[in-house]
RNA sequence: UGGGGCGUCGCCAAGUUGGCAAGGCACAGGAUUUUGGUUCCUGCAUUCGGAGGUUCGAGUCCUCCCGCCUCAGCCA
């Protein structure tokens, strides 16, 4: 393979086409070698595992070569951006693991330097103030497949355009009255350069600037000033960007002295059994179909950390996933091995019934209560071990009980020995049933000489249950996450009405019954755990509390035995 | 017969100057196991959207064709 390749870039990470591109700029000395990337967020929105991939990529870049990566927010449009959006973006980032140290900036801090290149384009006669309104300029700029026509502002002289752009600056002119354009190609067959606005009148008070602006920089005009300004080298954005490279350039070359970094765009994350446009994650918010941005099964980062999912598990994805330009959709479940992994090695097993039915150990002295130790993970010898209070009466999983069972069914069967995790062998001797035929007890005998689970005679039990004494459960509310679809791609609702009807009616199910043991009550809200057979599970962050536990579940175990009993 | 991209296993994805198809997820077997979890083995593209061509040799070069994505905000 490339090792010469993954030895340069280190850490082992696949390489992917941006690498090569910067393999080769470092050969070739571009840049003086140095790797400079950014993350440039607009605080409109809360972030999602879509912008994970990107932050991971730009801070990962940086960190592989041993540059620099900021955190930019381009907070160009100050009608769609408020401050409360600055601060969940940052609190996402760091969620996730980056650091920007001091380079935390505004493409609002540019707003000045920004204003000079427009006047340096002016009077370099590539720039003109335009007076055809909107809707003109729309007609103006022809087709896909015709040209556009020029404006007849184009001919405006450059003192002219100087005055006009400057009263423009100064609040003279309403909304919408006049923009600024560049002068490029009204019959370019890249829409992008057909004399694309550079600024417009807006009479709105910005987070950071306030009432200074009465004009705000266009996205392709900002975006690339920002970058220069900024000295980044290697300006990542995604795939619908791509026709607007040339326009990148095109300002850039056009600025005396201006740094130039270089745009490379590749393909955005799509996830199955989500939606990750803005729009539509806010329907779902606003149309309560979750309960907020932080909703567990919300593909934000907000609603992935209540949900439990680790951050690094996150990272272990961007990594794994790739970078290329082909347009994909990343099966959930590859994330949901990450999950699985990290909290594999990492979270405490405990012993939850989720829905449980009473077993009564009928051999078992009334009134006694053993501790017995259990470790708290297998996975990890510095875990330790912890209490577990054992008494006459328990709990089991109903689904770990079957009156007759098939041939594999290794559970609770009547006549057959079973091990209760870190306690005794216990057979079943008899069970009751309500008139509805539902198990409402049942009664077992236990066998003293296999404490702690063990036999000496070499006696061999297939089934392993996990429990919880009854008089020592603690009442907890478990919640069971699933996905929030039940289609793959919900967006290719073409054919039918929306992508709201491929909603999943069971992506969230409440149990408010379940049976913890003793230790549960007093988890911190986040703290994450393996619920031993059931998958594993986080104190919710938000509903959680000592008198009433809430958990939500983070991802099932793998479950092969479920899959053998569908077939 | 507008422009710009993309097409390698069910899903991601590597494949640097042509040298004889990495890896992960998923799936299927098996071993180990006080979680039907973990771990560990094993299997899983004679083939790279298609057809031609160049070459001793092509996923990599050439030609044509097919399919998908994307662009007409004073959004980013």
């Amino acid at each position: 393979m490339n090792t010469e390749i993954q030895d340069k870039t280190g850490a082992g990470k696949p390489s992917n086409f941006i690498k090569n591109i910067i393999d080769e700029d470092i050969k070739n000395g571009k840049n003086d070698g140095r790797v400079h990337t950014r993350f440039p967020p607009e605080p409109n929105g809360y972030l999602h595992i879509g912008h994970a991939k990107s932050i991971c990529l730009n801070f990962g870049l940086a960190a592989d070569y041993n540059g620099l990566a900021n955190l930019r927010f381009d907070d160009t449009n100050p009608v769609k951006e408020e401050d409360e959006y600055v601060k969940s973006i940052i609190e996402d980032v760091k969620w996730l693991g980056f650091d920007w140290q001091d380079r935390l900036y505004f493409a609002s801090d540019y707003f000045d330097k920004m204003y000079e290149y427009a006047v340096e384009l002016i009077n370099k006669g590539l720039a003109y103030v335009e007076d055809l309104n909107a809707e003109e300029i729309r007609e103006y700029r022809g087709s896909l497949k015709n040209p556009g026509k020029e404006s007849p502002s184009r001919g405006r002289s450059i003192a002219e355009n100087l005055d006009l752009f400057k009263r423009m600056r100064d609040g003279e002119f309403p909304d919408g009255a006049k923009v600024l354009r560049a002068k490029i190609d009204m019959a370019s067959p890249n829409m992008n350069m057909r004399d694309p606005v550079m600024y417009r009148i807006l009479h709105a008070s910005h987070h950071r600037t306030s009432d200074k602006w009465p004009i705000y920089p266009m996205y392709d005009w900002a975006h690339g000033l920002e970058d220069s300004i900024e000295g980044i080298t290697h300006s990542i954005c995604t795939l619908e960007f791509e026709d607007h490279r040339p326009l990148y350039n095109w300002f850039l070359a056009n600025l005396d002295g201006a740094h130039h970094p270089q745009q490379i765009e590749f393909a955005r994350l799509n996830l199955s059994y989500t939606v990750m446009s803005k729009r539509k994650l806010l329907q779902l918010v606003i149309e309560r179909f979750v309960s907020g941005w932080d909703d567990p099964r919300m593909p934000t980062l907000a609603g992935m950390r209540r949900r439990g999912i680790p951050p690094a598990a996150i990272r272990d994805f961007c990594d794994r996933i790739g970078v290329a330009k082909a347009d994909s959709m990343v099966d959930r479940a590859m994330l949901d091995s990450c999950v699985r992994e990290d909290l594999n090695k990492n979270a405490r097993r405990v012993m939850v019934v989720l829905d449980p039915v009473k077993v009564i150990i009928t051999n078992y002295p009334e009134g006694k209560v053993e501790n017995l130790t259990a470790e708290n993970n297998p996975e990890d010898e510095n875990a330790g071990s912890r209490m577990v209070p054992f008494s006459r009466e328990i709990f089991i999983e109903r689904e770990d009980f079957l009156e007759e069972a098939p041939k594999k069914f290794f559970r609770m069967v009547p006549g057959r020995e079973v091990r209760l995790k870190h306690a005794y062998y216990v057979k079943c001797t008899d069970f009751v049933k309500d008139k509805n035929g539902e198990i409402t007890e049942i009664h077992c005998e236990y066998d003293p000489a296999t404490k702690g689970g063990w036999s000496d005679d070499g006696r061999k039990v297939k089934g392993t249950l996990h429990w919880v004494s009854a008089q020592h459960a603690v009442d907890v509310e478990v919640r069971l996450y699933d996905h929030l679809f039940t289609k793959e791609n919900p967006d290719d609702a073409r054919d039918t009405a929306d992508f709201k009807e491929y909603l999943n009616p069971e992506s969230l199910i409440t149990l408010p019954n379940c049976k913890a043991e003793p230790g549960l009550r007093e988890s911190t809200p986040g703290d994450s755990f393996q619920f031993l057979r059931k998958g594993y599970f986080c104190s919710d962050l938000k509903d959680f509390t000592a008198e009433k536990p809430v958990f939500n579940r983070i991802v099932a175990m793998r479950d092969t035995w479920k899959k053998l009993d569908q077939k």
